[in-house]
DNA sequence: CTTCGTTATACATATTCAGGAATAACGAAG
DNA sequence: CTTCGTTATTCCTGAATATGTATAACGAAG
């Protein structure tokens, strides 16, 4: 436990860079605009899981309404769906993530972690 | 001139990645809200230049709303200001960028040029 | 004391975005 | 044919955000 005891209390010693941290976001984009990022690739990642838009949405504590938004915004974009869908029959209906679902999941993880990696070693040096 | 002549006109290699790319933000944080990013840092900049909140505004199509309250946002936040101005005077008054901005604009940028160069490095590898 | 350009601030409006509600379509299961 | 849970779609509302307008404060310069 970092600290230096005294007095039967603790006295930190804090970070000179107290609440200061170098973030930021990566996404993949189309013809200029977003069309994968985090939310996205969990969305994926979670549909595959339990085969449901809604579930998955649920499980995010996001609308169903912007799940679907986001499932059919990459769908129309690529040249092939992501996520393939069907209403009604056993359970209601389903939704399975395509071959190509699971290569946009792995490219942008792929490059995900990387970031992430090049956050965590870049910390301030100076104090601002 | 990339392309091969075919009969007076140029047939070009489309890249099979046409149009996607991978693209980021990066900012520095304070207690988990944004301090200071890309685009402030260039309106310190022109601030150091030209001397005027306004101009430095006007350079970059930003109201001077807008400029006005990043610059006080930074002030407020960080323990000693990085813009001192005053109105009145010569010229109506003027803003000053201090020692500390520019400690604030070297910092960003060492992160930031980085960062251009992780984006640069990593291209898709695969076709989406 | 008037003019001038800027800093500083309040107020109102516009635009964008997220979310909820409601409803239809669908097909298996009973 | 009724029930069920999900997909698919539209409409409306409130929140958050960006922008525009107006105006006061200020001090040098003429």
């Amino acid at each position: 436990m970092p600290g230096k005891e005294v007095d039967h209390e603790y006295l930190f010693i804090m970070n000179e860079n107290m609440g200061l941290e170098l973030n930021g976001k990566l996404w993949i984009e189309l013809n200029g605009t977003r069309l994968i990022g985090p939310g996205r690739v969990e969305l994926l990642e979670r549909i595959r899981e339990c085969g449901s838009i809604r579930q998955a949405a649920i499980q995010m504590s996001m609308s169903y309404r912007q799940a679907w938004q986001m499932i059919e915004d990459m769908n129309a974009r690529l040249d092939s769906p992501v996520v393939v869908s069907q209403r009604g029959g056993k359970g209601g209906g389903n939704a399975i993530v395509t071959e190509k679902g699971l290569q946009v999941i792995a490219e942008f993880k792929l490059f995900y972690t990387k970031f992430q990696q090049f956050l965590e070693k870049n910390t301030l040096a100076i104090k601002l």
